[in-house]
RNA sequence: GGCCUCAUAGUAUAAUGGUUAGUACAACGGGUUUUCAUCCCGUCAAUGUGGGUUCAAUUCCCGCUGAGGUCACCA
């Protein structure tokens, strides 16, 4: 079912960072939008002076770009609707307030903060719920005046409604109230400022987190007030915290996308682990390119039960599309996306031998930024460490005269070998091995620390021919001086 | 406290009014010429609880418990 009317949006508001606990309500209404051939807008929501932080929308903006969530509408690339700033449209909410006013919907309430607050004392003392319109002004004032903020007059009655993710819902008036539509200091709130600017910009499908599900009632009011067709409303349970219960929020160290982005994280598996928690297609397939998750995405499979954050199953993710890149897409496609993780080594080889080191090394990579640790031997000599290779459990059985032997044989038998290829390697050490009568374990063990000196390392032929003659056999031969 | 939501292994999930309750991550064991990893094979491990409906309930209904959300001039 195609619909080409379809208009999505990611509206968060610039108070810092975008956590992997909340950018899933960008990732869904995109998905939605795409598969929809509809639009998907980002609007930021500032109208809260006090918590905005600058930068804040640079970061979201990064975000969504680093995961490929382009949006169609929005900072940077306009549209029709704009503009997509709150705090630039200020007129337009004083305008369609104006419009609650005349029609007696809503009232200027002078009442003091602090006469509020003994209000809601008052009622949680007699443990009942607080509602506002339980104290509302006997006498209603509906003209604007600069400085006091505005009220919606609530009308509150029965209301049904169908929740994409959590199924029918009904609520009774008792939850419905005269929420504060425009502050003192003449900014929206937010349950104000989305319902115009979803109106305004023809969201026709509302996703956001579940907290949002008890203020629909109010929502709902406001809509039949404006006469307002009511969007597609999609509630998206919490991501939680790995230990506890609680939601996944920047107190439990919730990191950043982005921060997963400088740790070697592929926008894919981030973008196929996100999509997959909480939703899954019906069938066993785990890994999704951005293209399949667009096609097979389904709001109705959307789980209705929080799910907690498994960092460990977006690494494993991770593995797998570092893999599969360099599988499907070539050495080079994923060579492109190592820049900035080599060692500082590194820095002064060729791409052409840093593309050999990837594609011996690549299926052991969790992240990216594994090729930092565990390629730095390819660019410079190791230190000698003779108390790691002594101590190594294959190695220490042997005396220093059989290491030396071993070590000796070794480098006159590599030292042979002219064309350095890793057949050629391989049959040599295959040599040695019947020639010497030992086990591989001991053999290989000698010869891959003394090349590398380091915890573990590719397939020693293969290791051997990256690293080329030269400095294999100059590194085995400063090993056995050393011995 | 009122209102609302949720409940399958440690985690993410599948499934059905009748199944040996499936899959993946993790853990554990094994295999592939050393190591680490990949890959492969195997092991462990779940329907929160009490009722009801039914020949049959993990699935439908109710209570309970547990967890979460909300009740802001924050979003």
């Amino acid at each position: 079912m195609k619909t080409d009317n379809c208009i999505t949006r990611f509206a968060p508001s610039p108070t810092g960072y975008i956590h992997i606990g909340n950018v899933r309500s960008a990732i869904y209404p995109y998905l939605v939008a795409r598969q929809n051939n509809g639009k998907f807008i980002l609007r930021i929501e500032d109208t809260d002076r006090e918590r905005y932080v600058e930068g804040a929308t640079d970061l979201i903006e990064d975000t969504l770009k680093w995961l490929g969530l382009e949006w169609d509408e929005g900072p940077e690339v306009g549209g029709d609707n704009g503009p997509y700033f709150q705090s630039e449209r200020l007129e337009i909410y004083h305008e369609w307030v104006k419009k609650l006013l005349d029609a007696h919907r809503a009232y200027s309430d002078p009442t003091p903060a602090e006469k509020i607050d003994e209000y809601r004392k008052e009622c949680s003392e007699k443990k009942v719920p607080f509602l506002y319109r339980n104290f509302r002004p006997e006498k209603l004032d509906f003209e604007f005046h600069e400085g006091v903020p505005i009220r919606f007059l609530a009308e509150p009655k029965d209301y049904e409604w169908t929740d994409a993710v959590m199924g029918p819902m009904k609520a009774g008036p008792e939850v419905q109230d005269d929420i504060i539509l425009i502050k003192k200091d003449g900014y929206p709130t937010y349950n104000f400022a989305h319902i115009v600017d979803d109106a305004e910009m023809g969201v026709t499908h509302v996703m956001r987190g579940v907290e949002y599900l008890s203020s629909t009632p109010n929502y709902l009011g406001l809509y039949d007030a404006f006469g307002l067709e009511r969007p597609v409303l999609v509630s998206l349970p919490h991501i939680l915290a790995p230990t506890g219960n609680k939601k996944l929020g920047k107190r439990d160290g919730a990191k950043s996308v982005t921060e997963y982005r400088d740790d070697g994280v592929l926008p894919e598996a981030m973008l196929n682990y996100l999509a997959c928690l909480g939703w899954n297609d019906g069938t066993e397939q785990e890994i999704y390119t951005k293209d399949e998750l667009v096609s097979r995405f389904s709001r109705d499979r959307i789980q209705s039960s929080g799910a907690r954050y498994d960092e460990t199953k977006l690494l494993w993710m991770n593995g797998q599309w570092i893999r599969r890149i360099f599988d499907t897409e070539g050495a080079s496609a994923l060579y492109v996306k190592t820049e900035g993780f080599w060692p500082e080594a590194a820095a002064g080889s060729s791409e052409e031998y840093k593309l050999k080191v990837l594609s011996i090394i690549y299926d052991r990579l969790k992240t990216l930024s594994d090729l930092r640790a565990m390629t730095e031997y390819f660019f410079k000599d190791p230190e000698i460490d003779m108390e790691m290779l002594k101590s190594n459990k294959f190695l220490k059985k042997l005396s220093e005269a059989e290491l030396e032997d071993l070590m000796k044989k070794s480098i006159s038998r590599l030292g042979e070998i002219t064309d350095w290829t890793a057949e050629n390697l391989n049959a040599a050490l295959n040599e040695l091995l019947a020639e010497t009568g030992q086990k591989p374990a001991v053999l290989f063990s000698l010869i891959r620390i003394a090349v590398s000196f380091a915890p573990f390392s590719p397939a020693l032929d293969l290791t051997l021919n990256v690293l080329g003659r030269d400095t294999a056999l100059s590194r085995l031969n400063a090993v056995a001086r050393a011995i």
